[in-house]
DNA sequence: TTTTCCGAAACAACAAATGTTACGATATCT
DNA sequence: AGATATCGTAACATTTGTTGTTTCGGAAAA
């Protein structure tokens, strides 16, 4: 299955809103990440219901930032995104009675619980004004486009 | 998508082959899996070329361990379901050259780096033979089955 | 020689994200 | 008021990997 953008492209836009500013149309964001503005308008959608970015309909209208990138964490966004696990232990359901699927089921969901808290961690701690930081670093001069 | 339940099968499989002992066909195995023999030979087949299993075509023929639980890691068996990492950070491809994309995505690759890291120490340190103990220590004198 | 196995190829089914089209609502400009 | 630019939303097609299924061939035992 194709892996699941999302996240990295709402990071790459939030940054981008901030570095460069001003209010950004659907469309212009959908060139940006070579994609359809209805993609666009569906993860962004999912922001501003948790009060990540403010949308505004009509003529000169188009989405903006609510918070400074330092009071958004990498975390809000995905929470944004998706309430559930980010990790989804690969358990079986084949002999729900069988206490041997239960045990290597089990196994597999005390590991992916440590992998997951571990996510949690680093994507508690991370804010996207680190993320802009590392950008600005790593750009060196050369300008931040489109 | 469906969840990749290889693994876990696998780990079921092999547990209830030592622990029931003898030869199993990928028939027996499959109603055991609520599935076909045919999804049994592929994940078993990857299993016996990394000298877990070994199979016998003909008559009386069949799989069986080879080697004993406490030599096989979870670990083992993942790398024979499947070579590469097992998270896959989410990362975009939309705009390789910017700095952003960059950075967001190298902080995303950091995180799951650090949780496949964690998910690493728990499957070389679990061995099938413990998770045969879990199995039998919660069946508490319940048979197992099939 | 018949039966019972695995091995392998060639599909169909399924699920989740993504891409696409289309239309309605709303705010701004002239 | 009318034209234009935007978002909001529904509906559908596309893509991709795992799983499920059918079918044949080959090998070993009875
Ligand atoms: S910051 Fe990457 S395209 Fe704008
Ligand atoms: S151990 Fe055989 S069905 Fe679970």
């Amino acid at each position: 299955m194709r892996t699941d953008g999302r996240l990295a492209r709402m990071l790459h836009v939030l940054v981008h809103m901030e570095l460069l500013g001003g209010r950004k149309t659907s469309e212009r964001i959908a060139l940006m990440l070579n994609t359809n503005p209805v993609v666009v308008r569906r993860s962004l959608g999912a922001l501003r219901d948790r009060g990540i970015v403010e949308s505004e309909g009509g003529r000169g209208g188009g989405w903006k930032l609510a918070r400074s990138l330092d009071e958004i964490t990498v975390l809000d966004v995905q929470r944004a995104l998706n309430e559930g696990a980010i990790l989804v232990a690969p358990i079986s359901r084949d002999h729900p009675t069988c206490p041997v699927e239960c045990a290597a089921n089990s196994v597999l969901e005390e590991a992916y619980a440590a992998a997951e808290l571990e996510l949690m961690t680093k994507y508690t701690t991370m804010t996207l004004a680190q993320i802009a930081a590392i950008a600005l670093a790593n750009a060196n001069g050369q300008a931040v486009t489109q």
